[in-house]
DNA sequence: TTCATTCTTGACATCGCTGTCACAACCTGA
DNA sequence: TCAGGTTGTGACAGCGATGTCAAGAATGAA
């Protein structure tokens, strides 16, 4: 290990110089800084982490709290727009998850007061209301994808009724009337944020919002016990007579089922079904073919703003925080929905 | 914050007793440990990391450099095995990602070596070779999914070859005769290694390997730049009046397009045709009716093993390091499979 | 030329913890 | 009863960095 101390005997100077050096200090002679800067370079120094935060009583490091990652592969963009937030900081993250055990989550909670991280971001997998029990944890705390019922955090949070009305909206402006629903399971706050969305674009659109076309494409909760039943649920909406031109999916899965239907049926996308899925899940929007139009879940950019929020928040020259930011889930057009007469 | 020192003063007793104390040293009179380890709970002490590391010159820390976690979802299952293996060992997880960008490697290096950290697992997200250039790190390195071409490092990869006999060798004992292939982009490694794997299988079941029936499912660079004409392919391999009974996919994303190209043609799974994947991507696997038959890449499992030879490596009585792990791809049967006659 | 500023630099203490070593108190067996 | 051991505890130093403060050198103003 070079120290600081190898440095100074090597350059000739205090050791406090050349961490004036290292710390960019404006006091310090061009002359010297660049002596001392060639010299760290040579000899491959690196400031020792441990007692630059000791000495500081703080550090660099944010906490990433998550439950588990792994469900929705995409809502790992949540870690790495969270990375890459932290990335320009020069900031690093330690990451913990859970998978959802609250003695797991304490545990973690320790390790974060040891390090002494600058910040936690708190990320959930299904957007819902958490509740946070940190005795003694001081930092500040960001929620990434999921609230505070007792808003006793900041949270950022993707715009689901922005989603469900963008969904709905988008297949209304292409002349659809009867738009089918196969819908996510109803205890996910999503989907009723989402049903909030489609029945205000379909009251803009004037058409009613008819019950019936509405139905679960998953039954049972939404934790890896639950059956994907879309399929069958599409084949009843696409067998009535009066048979929707185009279906609204509770996420991308439903969609690749609601092909396979309309496949059974003999139905083809886009020219007799226009499908419009949810997440924007690549693996599987640009798989199928036709290609899916869907409505991306903006993970990447949720991890992102939960860390400018951190730092706001730590700020405390009064940074202004948004106790909750609702994130836009933009329209990715493919080719699977299409204009009707 | 709560110091060892504040304990100590609290408790009436030197610094140094509640340092054994919370250090399990057996040193320490029954009654005093007891009474120590109570006022620590009671003033909710954590000892600090920084302080301790420090002391020791080195942190329980393990750094995580990876690529592009995003491309291939599932492969986020390393950092799931890599996490839950290090909780076992008490240590957490420094994580980078670099993007696959050089400078930022050798920024995150610098942080790693700042950190101290006790080792690292450098995790790539296609299996391939890698160059590790990293002046001055001392400590452990283990390489995930790739391997160096110098083999200067231990490495834990997917067992391809074993994969891709596997997938031969249940439609083998099927009883299917002509089976196509859809590969991925031959510049992966995977595709070769797989490809002796069919060859073995096919050499044990007295099938000639065809080559006419051997077609890419994607071309061009696999990193992001890529087509997926996995759908034109297999129509190609269909449409032959010697039809293959069984396709192999390189993989789910092709079976995606493989179920869309027989649904095109009339064609049943697996009634007409069975359909083998790989990567077991439960979000493709799961979701396709029929439910699809894969092989699976153990990430997790490559991760946890990634982390116990870290282990080995870092205790150094000679602790036994394998240089190279292959870590096997197992079947995961579903219904795209079928027997015939 | 002299005094008041600035500019550069270094000595020193200190952050919280643990390794080393010393020492007192308590045993054991002869 | 005492030498020799074991047990339990504390004083102290020091890990590598930086904040504080003071002092010497260089500059400018009068």
């Amino acid at each position: 290990m070079v120290t600081l101390k190898d440095v100074a005997r090597e350059a000739g100077v205090s050791p406090k110089t050349v961490s004036r050096v290292v710390n960019d200090d404006p006091a310090v002679n061009t002359g010297t800084r660049e002596a001392v800067a060639a010299i760290i370079k040579r000899m491959h120094y690196v400031p020792d982490h441990a007692a630059r935060m000791m000495r500081m009583s703080h550090s660099s490091v944010v906490g990433l709290m998550t439950d588990v990652v792994a469900t929705t592969p995409y809502s790992v963009d949540i870690v790495r727009g969270t990375q890459a937030a932290l990335r320009e900081q020069a900031r690093t993250m330690l990451i913990a998850s859970t998978d959802g055990d609250p003695e797991q989550e304490q545990e973690y909670w320790q390790v974060f007061r040891a390090h002494k991280v600058a910040g936690v971001v708190y990320a959930t997998m299904f957007h819902r209301p958490v509740d946070i029990g940190t005795p003694d944890f001081e930092r500040g705390i960001v929620l990434a994808n999921c609230y505070s019922a007792r808003r006793s955090h900041p949270s950022v949070v993707p715009d689901d009724e922005g989603g469900g009305y963008t969904q709905a909206r988008h297949l209304i402006e292409l002349g659809h009337r009867r738009i089918g629903i196969v819908s996510l399971s109803p205890v996910l706050r999503a989907t009723v944020l989402r049903g909030a969305g489609y029945r205000t674009a379909f009251a803009e659109g004037g058409i009613s919002y008819d019950t019936s076309l509405d139905v679960p494409g998953f039954i049972g909760r939404p934790d890896g016990g639950e059956d994907l039943v879309a399929y069958d649920a599409t084949l009843g909406l696409l067998r009535r007579p009066d048979r929707p031109t185009a279906i609204i999916c509770g996420n991308d899965q439903i969609a690749v089922q609601v092909y396979a239907a309309a496949a059974t049926l003999g139905l083809s996308v886009p020219d007799d079904l226009s499908v419009m899925g949810f997440d924007d899940m690549t693996v599987i929007t640009r798989t199928l073919r036709p290609m899916l139009t869907s409505v991306a879940l903006p993970y990447f950019e949720i991890g992102r703003i939960a860390v400018e929020q951190l730092a706001r928040l730590n700020r405390e020259t009064g940074g202004v925080v948004t106790p909750q930011t609702l994130v836009p889930c933009p329209l990715v057009a493919r080719q699977s929905c299409r204009q009707v007469a």
